[in-house]
RNA sequence: GGCCCUUUAGGCUAGUGGUUAGACCGGCUCGUUUACACCGAGCAUGCACCAGUUCGAUUCUGGUAAGGGCCACCA
C-alpha cells in the first residue's frame, strides 16, 4: 500500500469518484432511491452537527447504492434568506436597507459565487456521496421560477391570501416572521402593578409591559369576578389619564395578577384576538423598528420607554407594587431580538383550516425514530396562525405580484415571465389599463426550501417524482422544513413529499448541545485534516438515529485505530498468501468461520434496512475485531506460514473472501480507506470500478450441519480458556500446554483439532474434565 | 402547565423477559516483535429509585427523582 497521509489519500479517491461519476444518478435507471437532501444554509462553514447528521444519512445512502438501487442524492445550498443576507452584510460591510434591492441581490449572488465552492467542499471532504452535478441553490433562476410558480398556483387555488393583520414582527430585521421562527428566551424584568382608576375606585393592573400603556384600548375583568362585576360597562382611567372601557371577558383569569388586565394594541396575539372580538379600535403606537410614535415617548425604544413611563408613574405614586421576575419571551430565532406584534400587510398560506389533514399526512410518513412524529403532531395541533410567507427584506425570492394603483386589484405574474422581480418589471392593470405598484416583499426562505423535492425533480427533468424515498433532517426543523414540505406536497401534488423521514440527533459536549453561541463548538475541518474524514464518520456511526452523541476527541482516535487495524489485516493477508480465484475445498475451521461471517452479513443488512446503521456498524465491528482479527487470523496463522498446500489455499480464500466482505460492510462508514483497500487488493477480481458501486455482500453458500454453532463456540471457549490460564500464570502466549478434554468435545472438535492445537500451542490432548496444564 | 425522550462501569455508549449485560477510553496484571505498540491476552468496576405484572424484570406497566427536548404561558 502506498505511503500517504490521510488527507492525501482521501483527496485521491475524491478525485477518482468525481472522474468516474461514481455517485451519478442514472436518469434511465429503475428502482430509484431518491433522497431529499437538506440544503445547508450558506452562512459560514460546516459545523460538527452538520458533519454528524450528513455522515449518518450518507451511510444509508451508500448502503442503498451498493444494493444496486439507482440513487438520486442531490445537493443544494440554502442561500436566499436572512442568514445569507446577514453573512453578506458582514463580509462586505454593507447594510442591505441602504442599497437598492437589485444592487443588494447582485452583491449577494456575486458573494455566494465566491464562497459557495469552499463551503460545499467541506461536504465533499466528509465523503458525502451526493451527485454534485445535481446541485441547486434556493436562489438560482430555476428555483426562483419554481418557487414563484408554486406561489401563483396557490394563489389560483385561493390557498394564499393577502391581509393587513397584526403579525409577529422582528424590529431588528424589520420583517414579519412566522410562528415557527420564534424561540424562547428567559429575561429579567419588572412585574409592576399600575394604578388605574374607575370612578372613585382604585383598579390595580399588573403588567410587564408598561410601555404599552399609550396603546391601551380596554380593560378586561372576568364576569364571574365579584370584586369587579359592578364596574363592567363603566370606564377606567389609565395611569396616563386616558379613558378606556371596562369589559367583561371570560378569558380574563381571576387568579392571575390582580384579576384585571389591560388590552393594548398590540402586545401579543391575545390582544389582537381580544380587540377583534370586542371590535375595539386599535391605537398603533409603534414604528417598524419597534420605537414608539406617541409623545412624549417618540422615537424611544421599548425598553427606554418602559423605564421612562415607570419612572413617571412612580413619581405620581401610580405604581403600587413592583417585583423583579424572570419570564420567558419570544425572540426571533435569527437575531434573538424580542418579537413585537404589528399590524402590517402580509401574505399567508392557509394551514389552520387543514390542520387535521396535515396531521394525517404526517402520520402517513414513516418516522425514524417513531416518536418524532409526536413532535410534528404537537406542533401542528398548537398552530394558531396561518403561515406568514412574506418578508420585508431585500434578499430573497420576490413575490410575483403588483397592485393596481387605481382599482387596488392584485395583479400576478404570468408563468412566461418567471422568474420575475416586480421591482424591475412594469405592469399594467388588465381592467383599468393603468400602471401597477410592485409588491416589494420577498418570500420566506421556507416557502422555497419546502419545495425541495419539486426542485430536485426539475433537476432530473421529472425522472423522479414525489413521494421521494427519504428525507433526512435534524429535529430542530421538524416544525419548519418537515412540516412546510408536507404542506406543499399536499397542496401542489396532493400526496406525500417522501415515504420515510429520518431524524438525526445533536452533537453535545459535556451533556450540552454543541453550538457557537454556547462557545462549546469544535470544528470538523481540523479534525478531518488530522484524523481523516473516515475517522470522523466512523465516530458519527456510533450513535443511532435521533440520539445525541457526546463529543470526545479520543473517540476519533479510536476510529483512527480501526482504520489502521484494517490496513494491517490487509497487509497480513496479501503479503503472505496467493489468493485462489475460485472457492477451493474448505477446511472445517474455515467453513465454521464463514458461517459466522454469513450471520454478520445478514445482521448488518437487516439493520440497514431499518436505517439502524449504528447496529450494522456494531455487528460488523464486533465480527472484525473479535472474530476475524483476534481469533480467526490467530487460528490459521500456523497453517498460513507452514501448512499443507490445501490448508493454505483454504485459508487464503477464506481470509480474502471474509476481508473483502468486511471491507464492503464497512464501505458506507469509511468510504476512503475501503476504496483504498478495494483498489489495491480486489480491483482485479471485482467488476465495478469502485467499491461504492460494488454489490452489497450476500451470505456465501455453504454446507451447514447442526453442530456448527456449538463446535465454533466450543473452539473459541477453549482458546479463551488457554489464554486466561496463560495470563493468570503470567506466561507468554507461546508457552506449550497440554489439554485435557472430555471425549464428546474431542469428537466434536476432531476436524478442527490441528488449528486448535496450533493457536493454543498444545502439545498433547488427553481425555477427562476440561483442564489446561502449562508446560513451562 | 401539556406532550415527548433519557437515566446501564470513572467517562462515552450497545443490548436483552431467563445460566457469567457487551464495546470503546481510562485503571490494574501481564505478554509479545513473521498483520498490527495506533499491538495482544487477562482482571476489576455497572442496569437511578419504588411498586406491579411474571415461575423469573435491567428489559414490560405504573409511580418517584434527576436530566434533556418540544410546546404553551408571558396579567
Amino acid at each position: 500500500m502506498p505511503e500517504q497521509t490521510t488527507p492525501e489519500m482521501e483527496a485521491k479517491w475524491r478525485t477518482f469518484w468525481e472522474k468516474e461519476k461514481v455517485y451519478a444518478f442514472n436518469p434511465k435507471g429503475k428502482k430509484i432511491f431518491s433522497v431529499d437532501t437538506p440544503p445547508p444554509t450558506v452562512s459560514g462553514a460546516m459545523h460538527m452537527g452538520h458533519a454528524f447528521s450528513y455522515a449518518q444519512q450518507d451511510f444509508i445512502v451508500r448502503y442503498h447504492r451498493m444494493k444496486g438501487e439507482n440513487v438520486l442524492y442531490p445537493f443544494g445550498t440554502d442561500d436566499n434568506g436572512l442568514p445569507t443576507e446577514r453573512l453578506v452584510e458582514k463580509l462586505k460591510n454593507v447594510k442591505s436597507k441602504d442599497m437598492s434591492r437589485a444592487d443588494f441581490i447582485t452583491l449577494c449572488l456575486a458573494t455566494l459565487k465566491e464562497i459557495t465552492p469552499a463551503f460545499v467542499q467541506d461536504w465533499k471532504n466528509l465523503g458525502i456521496s451526493a451527485d454534485y452535478a445535481l446541485t441547486y441553490s434556493t436562489i438560482d433562476d430555476t428555483t426562483r421560477k419554481i418557487s414563484q410558480q408554486a406561489f401563483l398556483d396557490l394563489y389560483t387555488d385561493k390557498k394564499v391570501y393577502h391581509k393587513a393583520f397584526p403579525t409577529l414582527w422582528c424590529p431588528e430585521c424589520q420583517t414579519a416572521i412566522a410562528q415557527a421562527e420564534l424561540e424562547d428566551s428567559e429575561k429579567d424584568t419588572f412585574f409592576s402593578t399600575l394604578l388605574f382608576i374607575a370612578g372613585k375606585e382604585k383598579l390595580p393592573i399588573a403588567t410587564t409591559r408598561p410601555e404599552l400603556l399609550p396603546a391601551c384600548v380596554a380593560v378586561f375583568v372576568n364576569p364571574a369576578d365579584t370584586r369587579y362585576t359592578h364596574l363592567i360597562g363603566k370606564e377606567a382611567t389609565t395611569p396616563l389619564g386616558k379613558k378606556v372601557p371596562i369589559k367583561a371577558d371570560e378569558s380574563a383569569q381571576i387568579d392571575k395578577g390582580t384579576g384585571v388586565l389591560m388590552i393594548c394594541s398590540y402586545g401579543d396575539k391575545y390582544d389582537a384576538d381580544a380587540i377583534a372580538r370586542h371590535k375595539l379600535t386599535p391605537v398603533i403606537i409603534r414604528n417598524k423598528d419597534g420605537t414608539l410614535n406617541v409623545a412624549p415617548y417618540q422615537g424611544m425604544k421599548p425598553k427606554e420607554a418602559r423605564s421612562r413611563i415607570l419612572k413617571e408613574l412612580k413619581e405620581k405614586g401610580l405604581v403600587t407594587d413592583q417585583k423583579q421576575i424572570k419570564h420567558v419571551v419570544n425572540v426571533h430565532d435569527k437575531c434573538r431580538t424580542f418579537v413585537e406584534f404589528l399590524p402590517t400587510d402580509q401574505w399567508f398560506i392557509q394551514i389552520i383550516e387543514n390542520k387535521k389533514k396535515l396531521i394525517t399526512q404526517g402520520k402517513k410518513v414513516t418516522w425514524y425514530p417513531t416518536q418524532m412524529f409526536k413532535r410534528y403532531e404537537n406542533w401542528v395541533n398548537g398552530l394558531e396562525w396561518d403561515w406568514s410567507i412574506s418578508r420585508d427584506r431585500h434578499f430573497g425570492i420576490p413575490l410575483p405580484v403588483w397592485f393596481c394603483e387605481t382599482c387596488k386589484e392584485t395583479v400576478v405574474a404570468t408563468p412566461a415571465e418567471l422568474p420575475v422581480d416586480p421591482l424591475q418589471t412594469k405592469k399594467t392593470c388588465q381592467t383599468c389599463k393603468k400602471p401597477c405598484t410592485p409588491e416589494t416583499k420577498v418570500l420566506d426562505t421556507w416557502a422555497t426550501s419546502s419545495l425541495s423535492p419539486q426542485i430536485v425533480s426539475q433537476l432530473v427533468k421529472g425522472k423522479a417524482v414525489v413521494p421521494f424515498s427519504l428525507r433526512p433532517q435534524a429535529h430542530d426543523i421538524i416544525r419548519t422544513w418537515a412540516f412546510y414540505t408536507i404542506v406543499r406536497a399536499l397542496y401542489h401534488e396532493n400526496t406525500l413529499p417522501w415515504n420515510d423521514i429520518i431524524i438525526s440527533g445533536n452533537v453535545s459536549m459535556g451533556g450540552e448541545k454543541m453550538s457557537k453561541s454556547k462557545g462549546n463548538g469544535v470544528d470538523p475541518q481540523p479534525i478531518m485534516a488530522q484524523y481523516g474524514a473516515d475517522a470522523l464518520r466512523y465516530w458519527a456511526a456510533t450513535s443511532k438515529l435521533g440520539e445525541d452523541l457526546d463529543y470526545q476527541e479520543k473517540d476519533i482516535v479510536t476510529a483512527q485505530k480501526f482504520i489502521t487495524k484494517l490496513k494491517n489485516a490487509a497487509q497480513f493477508i496479501f503479503s503472505n498468501l496467493t489468493i485462489p480465484s475460485k472457492q477451493p475445498g474448505l477446511e472445517e475451521t474455515d467453513r465454521l468461520f464463514l458461517i459466522q461471517l454469513n450471520k454478520t452479513i445478514q445482521e448488518a443488512t437487516d439493520a440497514f434496512e431499518s436505517y439502524e446503521y449504528s447496529r450494522a456498524k456494531a455487528v460488523t465491528d464486533h465480527f472484525f475485531w473479535k472474530v476475524f482479527a483476534d481469533n480467526y487470523i490467530e487460528l490459521v496463522k500456523t497453517r498460513v506460514y507452514s501448512g499443507s498446500p490445501e490448508g493454505k489455499t483454504s485459508a487464503a480464500w477464506t481470509l480474502s473472501t471474509a476481508f473483502l466482505t468486511l471491507t464492503k460492510l464497512f464501505a458506507p462508514f469509511t468510504p476512503y480507506i475501503t476504496e483504498e483497500i478495494y483498489q489495491t487488493y480486489f480491483k482485479k477480481q471485482e467488476k465495478t470500478s469502485s467499491i461504492h458501486t460494488s454489490a452489497w455482500p450476500i451470505p456465501i453458500k455453504l454446507k451447514a450441519t447442526k453442530n456448527d454453532e456449538v463446535t465454533w463456540t466450543t473452539l473459541l471457549d477453549i482458546i479463551t480458556l488457554v489464554r486466561t490460564e496463560k495470563s493468570k500464570a503470567q506466561k507468554s502466549m507461546k508457552v506449550p500446554v497440554s489439554l485435557i478434554l472430555p471425549a464428546p468435545e474431542q469428537k466434536l472438535l476432531a476436524s478442527v483439532l490441528d488449528d486448535l492445537k496450533a493457536v493454543t500451542t498444545t502439545q498433547t490432548i488427553t481425555t477427562g474434565k476440561r483442564t489446561v496444564t502449562i508446560l513451562a
